[in-house]
RNA sequence: GGGUGCUUAGCUCAGCGGUAGAGCGUCGCCCUUACAAGGCGGUGGUCGUAGGUUCGAUCCCUACAGCACCCA
């Protein structure tokens, strides 16, 4: 172990031993039998398991009466103290203050009144054995019976029991227990009955309250004997403080409750644990059983109040692994150490002085299953010893679960290696692999036959990037994220998409560097595109902030995709062939500008692609970084918008789509190159045709457009409506008059049941009366834009 | 028993008071000179159930149901 880091405990345990805050205890605590260790609360798991329920009857001494305890764990009986009713049941009144046989000890037991005991469970009498269970023990304390332990620390009945169930397992001596009852005529009843038992989380061993002594973090005590702050003071409400006053922030915000919700619940902690590995307790013990707490002996024997009696032996035990991990925030700066640390090469590795500027750090990600375990813990011990908080915000992460939902775990072979997602795995390996740790024949067989199914073909290799754009799009607020690997196969798609991009920019560049050009980009398309840019990047910064990490991939995704892709790269093309020089050059420029800050904006998600597309594109622009990374980030304030450029585009995109859709929808090749007419229109359509008429031609393969003058005869077509303009396919020899009708109506009846909608709106008096200005105004916009597309659709329709 | 979430298209998930969205799947046409890991165009949802608040509810409130997790 570390030796900076080891310093660091021991001086957390003195100090805390010195100021009261830690303490030796003859306490229950959870024993795991099997590893032969103390475990914290947050250690055991509850689980519901099937056992029964039985019913025995204890005979009062005085002969004349009776009654009957329900358990769930008759062998505990051998260490009863009493019987505890409730103290207003009617039923056993009469029985209180009198004393029972224990059966099968010879011993005799008081029965007591409890408020603890529910009337309607069971007898409504309860056993109390304080030595084997929390609430019992409580109780105990209560009525100061004291406990009698029957269990060694492997859980075998031990001396304290009668002679004949000595040594016995804790679940063979259950039976025997039984079969004597049974043969006493005392056992009542067996029924089944579902139950809960603590289970430790890491041997899976039935856990065994038990009496032992153990060292523990005082958290709930508010002043001490002598007067000094107890735990809760000292140490758990500035943990509750620091996050009720936000000053530390938890992301998303109701993780705030489950915090302050176990703070405010909060037992001391057993921090000692009867391990081989691990910090090892800086306690001794002289031969009376007097306590010596130090950095070392001398120091322990030196800060002693009395003489040892005898020779000092050191604690075997060592301390829980989250005491340690505790006191990172801080042990990692270099703490208790007031200069600099040096590994054993004599290398500085941290400096507190120079590094506790560090403190408080802006963000700890992490997982909602270690709130209580570290989270909460490293507050407490950071602003004890700092007087500091650790981190300002704590962004909670979703846990990963397999397609079923199920929590990925080795033990049900549902895990995924991410290095498998990256470069794939055939069926029969990954089999192998998943099953390879199982033992158990039935579990093995099961986790085989779910893979088969769930991956016939094994993984496909979806790449480094793609899986962690994927692990993005993921993080929404939810707290847990089911894995598909489905989506994982789209964000691929979509690196290879970027990578294209870029091949098809760079391939339409001249040699050597873009300048950029003089004034404005030359069209509008180019200023469209940077005024999305500067929107995209602007969202993209709110999603950092917000760490809305989902709706951050799906932005740049969008933009890069559907809108630079879709869109300006094939506006593009009719600007980088065509004659005008100068819109070609800026053009040019103008898809490298683009293309760069994607890449940086997209760097922090798919860092290896992008670093790698950098380089052939960063050069171009004259960049002199070297490196993707060591660019700035982009920001939307540095690019000017141009809104009115917005508007020209998006009519553009209505008529290509318009036309799109008639060429799919009437079945005419895409290669085909059909003639295309406008009719009617306003002003600024005619002057919009004009502007886009060879883009328009190039995108929609048409030949030159033609106006229809109005009052002309026009011929039979095929219509798409963008505002009053009509854009209008001929039909001969190209459409089915019938099928195109057919279109016509449909189109008209949708908008018709959408003027409905908005004339039901504008139709209640209280919705004009009540609703906000701009929404009335926004609906009468609407129904305004639905009946001129209505009557250009009509006059169509009456044209056919 | 106490608590916290979730329930939206076939699947995985966004949206959370004012025209229901994405990816994948699915259907049709296309190997069009960056990309078939693609292009273009479709299909698909009374937003768990029942009440309530509101001019208006997938969104707010209440109850219920189902699922999940946390703490006893």
């Amino acid at each position: 172990m570390d030796e900076g880091l080891s310093a660091a405990v021991r001086k957390v345990f003195i100090d805390w031993y010195r100021a009261g805050l830690i303490y030796r205890g003859n306490r229950l605590v959870n024993w795991d039998p099997v590893l032969g260790t103390a475990v914290s609360d947050l250690e055991v798991n509850n689980v519901e398991r099937d056992g029964h329920m039985w019913s025995i009857r204890y005979m009062a001494t005085d002969g004349a009466a009776s009654l009957v305890v329900a358990t769930t764990r008759p062998e505990t009986m051998l260490g009863d103290v009493a019987v505890a009713v409730h103290p207003e049941d009617p039923r056993y009144a009469h029985l209180i203050g009198h004393t029972l046989h224990l059966p099968l000890t010879g011993r005799q037991i008081p029965v007591i009144a409890d408020d603890y005991v529910d009337k309607d469970f069971g007898t409504g009498c309860v056993k109390i054995t304080p030595a084997h269970d929390f609430n019992d023990y409580a109780i105990g304390q209560r009525h100061k019976l004291p406990p009698i332990t029957i269990f060694t620390l492997d859980a075998k009945v031990n001396d304290n029991a009668p002679e004949k169930y000595r040594g016995l397992d804790r679940y063979e001596a259950r039976k025997a227990v039984l079969a004597d009852l049974e043969a006493a005529g005392l056992l009542v009843e067996t029924k089944a009955h579902k139950l809960q038992v603590p289970v430790s989380q890491r041997s899976d061993a039935v856990i065994e309250p038990m009496l032992t002594d153990q060292w523990f973090v005082d958290l709930t005590s508010d002043v001490q004997t002598d007067g000094r702050p107890g735990g809760r003071k000292a140490i758990t409400e500035p943990a509750l403080d620091a996050v009720r006053s936000g000053e530390i922030r938890f992301v998303p915000e109701n993780w705030t409750n489950t915090y302050t919700q176990w703070l405010d619940n909060i037992q001391d902690w057993c921090v000692s644990r009867q391990l081989w590995w691990g910090h090892r307790i800086p306690a001794w013990y002289d031969e009376a059983g007097n306590i010596f707490v130090g950095e070392d002996e001398a120091d322990a024997r030196a800060h002693a109040a009395t003489a040892p009696v005898g020779a000092l032996r050191q604690d075997e035990d060592v301390l829980d692994t989250w005491f340690s991990s505790a006191l990172w925030p801080f042990s990692t700066l270099g703490w208790p150490a007031d200069g600099p640390v040096k590994n054993e090469r004599g290398e500085v590795v941290a400096n507190w002085q120079q590094d506790k500027i560090f403190l408080p750090s802006a963000v700890l990600v992490t997982g909602f299953d270690i709130i209580f375990f570290w989270v909460a813990r490293m507050v407490m011990t950071t602003k004890y010893f700092t007087g500091k908080i650790p981190f300002r915000e704590v962004y909670i992460n979703a846990i990963v679960r397999d397609a079923e939902g199920q929590k990925m775990s080795k033990s049900k072979g549902n895990t995924l290696d991410p290095l498998d997602l990256i470069d794939g795995i055939a069926l029969e390996p990954l089999v192998e692999k998943s099953t390879r740790s199982l033992l158990i024949p039935q579990v093995r067989a099961k986790v085989e036959k779910r893979i088969r199914k769930d991956y016939p073909d094994g993984i496909p290799a979806i790449g480094t990037d793609a899986l962690r754009f994927t692990f993005a799009a993921l993080a929404s607020y939810s707290r847990t994220i089911n894995f598909d690997i489905k989506r994982a196969e789209g964000y691929k798609a979509f690196c290879n998409k970027l990578w294209n991009a870029a091949r098809f920019v760079l391939m339409n560049l001249p040699e050597g560097q873009i300048a950029a050009p003089q004034g404005l980009p030359a069209t509008e398309a180019e200023r469209w595109i940077l005024t999305r840019l500067k929107q995209t990047l602007a969202e993209v910064e709110q999603h950092f902030v917000s760490y809305r990490f989902d709706h951050l991939a799906q932005a740049l995704y969008e933009f890069v995709w559907n809108e630079y892709c879709d869109w300006f790269l094939e506006l593009s093309k009719p600007a980088l062939n065509g004659d005008d020089a100068a819109a070609a050059a800026s053009t040019r420029h103008t898809l490298l500008v683009v293309l760069e800050s994607v890449l940086r904006a997209l760097h922090p998600v798919t860092p290896f692609i992008t670093e790698e597309i950098w380089k052939d594109v960063g050069p171009k622009l004259g960049l002199t970084e070297g490196s993707l990374i060591h660019r700035p980030w982009p920001k939307a304030d540095d690019i000017v918008a141009d809104h009115a450029a917005t508007g020209e585009i998006e009519w553009f995109k209505n008529v290509l789509s318009g036309i799109r859709k008639i060429r799919s929808e009437m079945n005419i090749s895409p290669a085909r190159t059909i003639p295309l007419l406008f009719a009617d229109g306003d002003a600024s359509d005619h002057a919009r045709v004009t502007k886009f008429a060879a883009q328009i031609s190039f995108l929609a393969r048409t030949e030159t457009p033609q106006w229809i003058e109005v009052g002309t005869d026009e011929p039979a077509s095929a219509a798409a409506v963008v505002g009053a303009l009509r854009v209008m396919i001929p039909l001969a020899g190209l459409i089915d008059l019938e099928a195109e009708k057919a279109r016509l109506a449909r189109e008209i009846s949708r908008i018709e049941v959408e003027i409905r909608k908005c004339e039901g709106k504008l139709g209640n008096a209280n919705f004009v009366a009540n609703a906000p200005a701009e929404v009335v105004a926004q609906e009468r916009q609407r129904i305004t834009d639905w009946n001129t597309t209505l009557a250009a659709l009509r006059e169509q329709a009456g044209k056919l």
